[in-house]
DNA sequence: TCAACGATTCAAGGATTATTGAAATATGGA
DNA sequence: TCCATATTTCAATAATCCTTGAATCGTTGA
């Protein structure tokens, strides 16, 4: 993830309803959710959460996919990594003191495997 | 760090100027730097990055004192930590795939104490 | 082919954010 | 007190973002 990819990203996630959408597409994993039930669960008008979900998508932390008549959100844990990867390392330096307990967080709830702690 | 919070540290860092202004504050630590300082490194005008400033400050990922006849601006790093934690806890729900390999990143360039790990 | 469904696009309007330069404020020293 | 320095505030403008509702597009099944 470059810098222009972490602003759009941090740009994305500065909007509540941006926000939200992230979270349930996280929650919702691989499966990915409905455009529909999206706009459903986040209580916001299709053409709304449309607008939403295209400027994440631009942002890269989300991809589609149409499924018949349904278009599938899908949250891209890979662009989500890099992005904390990005605030951790380009944005604070590595710096300790910020990021010490946020890798302990982490490691409570999600210990990485040999192959990542490479 | 609540949501709202967070938006609003989001948005900060969604602004170029704004991201290069954090990356010089966590740099110079705690000593900070002043406005002008800041100003001339950023190469934008004084009334210029007293506005980004301000949002910063907003936000609540920097702080000022004056100190004679500058105004000092230090980085938070309680916040920007807070920050990190919130993206991989509240944001990402501490899902494994996307925050074990940022906290081995962490990991890499600066081990938590065992405090912290606890 | 046609109607219904799921979703996007578009245009208009309002709201927020960014930039600029001039004026104002606060501090310290002559 | 007066001037210079460091910075902020203000007003005006430009740019971007958000919301809304109507119109459009692609897909499916009758």
């Amino acid at each position: 993830m470059d810098q222009r990819q972490a602003l759009a990203a941090f740009g994305a996630l500065s909007q509540e309803t941006r926000l939200h959408i992230i979270r349930m597409l996280v929650v919702s994993g691989p499966d990915g959710m409905a455009a529909g039930s999206i706009a459903e669960r986040a209580e916001v008008s299709p053409s709304n959460v449309s607008f939403h979900l295209k400027e994440l998508e631009r942002s890269g932390l989300i991809t589609q996919q149409r499924e018949s008549r349904s278009i599938i959100y899908t949250a891209n844990y890979e662009a989500l990594g890099g992005l904390i990867r990005f605030l951790m390392e380009d944005c604070c330096g590595g710096n300790a003191e910020i990021c010490a307990p946020a890798a302990a967080v982490a490691a409570c709830c999600a210990p990485a495997t040999k192959e990542e702690l490479q």
